[in-house]
DNA sequence: GTTAGCACTCAATCAAGGAGAGTGCTAACA
DNA sequence: TGTTAGCACTCTCCTTGATTGAGTGCTAAC
């Protein structure tokens, strides 16, 4: 037995019915609203076979079909050609809004994922891109008052950290300067991950250039470095997770708690998000998902990238019956929206 | 008919009960679980009563009875004394906690909130300090890149704005230091909300005297101001929205929906917490707010000070039906805590 | 003033009985 | 041989009615 084009055409019809109702398909709905000039009585042999063939599920013997995670496969599969070219019809304008309030990269990924869940209706996420990779070019600290220095961390991608450091005594001005050319000197170059193997070294060598320290430097020293360090915790942002509160499918609390919970786990979700694949465009369809939460759910996730390496991965998460269609297209657009945005702001310029 | 020594009895134990199961309360298990020394036929009496004087009412004929928002606040005023002077058993661990990884402010509220939702299990919201009165210190220009310089608002409270901005052509750096340098003289002991009706006033001045400026500073200057100008946007954190779903008064998932929504819209919901008095404690049961949305919440909020002005707001909203003692001691706390971490760390310190 | 007793009320639960949507099978038809 | 009409069958959903149980209010006795 093999997917004629009729069963084909079923099988899209029943599909989509599905996507808009959530409610199992029946024979006669398909050949009223889908115009296939064949009767119920046909499409039922033809939706048997379908079952046989493991694209359908019955709930129960009376009732219509449900497509199976496989039907969304093939579903998703024969839309892959349009989807890889498709692009949101709105782009331009998404890309305007996006970036006309996102002077920062948190701001950015903010905006996006609320954008994305709000075109979506479903829930969205971005995981930030981390430093590790992130090469220092300068360090510069900025008094504030007495006790307290702004330290910020420039990276090449003119990506800045800042940490607020407290003094137990003060140190002058011209000695914050002092102290800001030796630290980018030494620092200089270093990749973010490195900073926690390196960092004895530098504090050593500070020590013994007795030239550029002084006892309140060294006293913070040790306290600037691990600060330092700390800052590259992987970051996820996510939007309109209580969206699923509208889908029928969670209309029973305890479901919608459960998988609220889940995805309010940021650090047990960024892992999941981890093992998705490293190409432009993911999906993975209900028990594809390697999560028992998320058997039930589809995981749409695109990468963005600078300068052509990826750094970060941006998705929606809603039910399995999703309106693929537009949902891939969204998260495609916004991800290369980012990515545009990204490699405009942040990539390292050509003269320096 | 007043309220005599047995009346109060019985109305607490029925206010206990019903906060402790969310469901009607019968003559039965008061004599049975609280120890009055009376039949429940004497309990009914009392009931009775006490519907007639507003403190109960009965859903339907044959079921137990519920308190009003007038046994409420009546329980809560019974409280009160108790309450002035209560605080969280873990008040030392708690402000400890709070402080641990709170470097910046926008921390310091995420954490607070956090834990407040996390101690009460209810939905939890700090509004953030309005710079509006807040006086700048200093202006600080970084350069990032060619095209981007970090702009740090360094105000009198040790609070560090920053906005990045963008620039159509390069400024040196040396050029940078001169802004800086005269931008801060210009703008030195101006509060944050005079920025609006000045800028106008430093464009021309900084235009004229031609020493300070250049044409790439001219070109940036009004974006600059105006970038200053949106930063005082009221911020509401909030945490611990999904609790909610824990309550059985709202396992009707439309019920949640409503609720989460009202408390979503930031906008919204900072409008109704402004209009909660400037006492330090200030205690809304169920229809007493003037929100309809509302009418069956209560709301604790608490204010925290910066040398003794009241800055911002803290607190929790629930069920009518909520552990007061517990909710109230532990925003109480925390506001305290807050307080207490911001005079601490930005307060005008007094040798400055 | 307190309490036991009893009739009464009403929500919640459960079983039984359609109604309706949908299927699978069979036999007839093109 | 594929398609279709017809029909019996299945299973959920909804309604209805009966039952249960928690709780009340009233009355009369203590």
């Amino acid at each position: 037995m093999s997917l004629d084009k009729r069963k084909v055409k079923i099988l899209k019809a029943i599909i989509t019915s599905y996507i808009d109702n959530a409610e199992a398909v029946g024979s006669r709905t398909i050949s009223k609203k889908y115009e296939l000039g064949v009767s119920p009585a046909t499409i039922r042999n033809e939706m048997s076979d379908l079952e046989d063939m493991g694209y359908l599920v019955q709930p129960h013997t009376s009732s219509g079909r449900i497509p199976t995670d496989k039907a969304y496969r093939y579903y998703v599969n024969d839309l892959w050609e349009k989807i890889k070219s498709s692009r949101h019809p709105n782009l331009a304008q998404l890309r305007k809004i996006i970036e006309e309030k996102s002077n920062e990269l948190d701001e950015l990924f903010k905006n996006s994922v609320r954008i994305l869940s709000q075109f979506t209706r479903y829930t969205s996420f971005v995981v930030a891109p981390q430093l590790k990779q992130s090469v220092i070019k300068r360090i510069q600290l900025v008094p504030v008052s007495e006790h307290k220095v702004l330290m910020l961390i420039i990276l090449q991608a003119n990506i800045v950290k800042q940490v607020m450091l407290r003094l137990n005594s003060p140190i002058p001005f011209d000695q914050l300067e002092k102290i800001s050319a030796s630290l980018s000197e030494r620092m200089y170059g270093y990749k973010m991950e490195d900073i926690d193997t390196i960092k004895d070294t530098i504090i050593k060598e500070l020590y013994i250039s007795k030239e550029t320290s002084s006892d309140a430097l060294m006293e913070i020293l040790p306290y600037l470095m691990e600060q330092i360090a700390k800052l590259d915790d992987l970051n996820v942002y996510s939007d309109g997770i209580t969206n699923i509160l509208d889908l029928p499918e969670y209309n029973d609390v305890v479901k919608a708690r459960e998988f609220i919970s889940f995805v309010e786990d940021k650090s047990s979700f960024a892992k999941l998000l981890q093992h998705t694949g490293d190409s432009d465009l993911d999906i993975c369809i209900g028990s594809e998902n390697k999560h028992l939460e998320l058997k039930d759910c589809s995981l749409i996730t695109a990468t963005y990238k600078l300068n052509g390496k990826l750094i970060g991965r941006i998705g929606v998460i809603g039910p399995t019956r999703m309106d693929y269609d537009n949902v891939i297209s969204t998260v495609k657009s916004i991800s290369d929206a980012i990515s545009d945005i990204i490699n405009q702001n942040y990539s390292i310029e050509n003269k320096e």
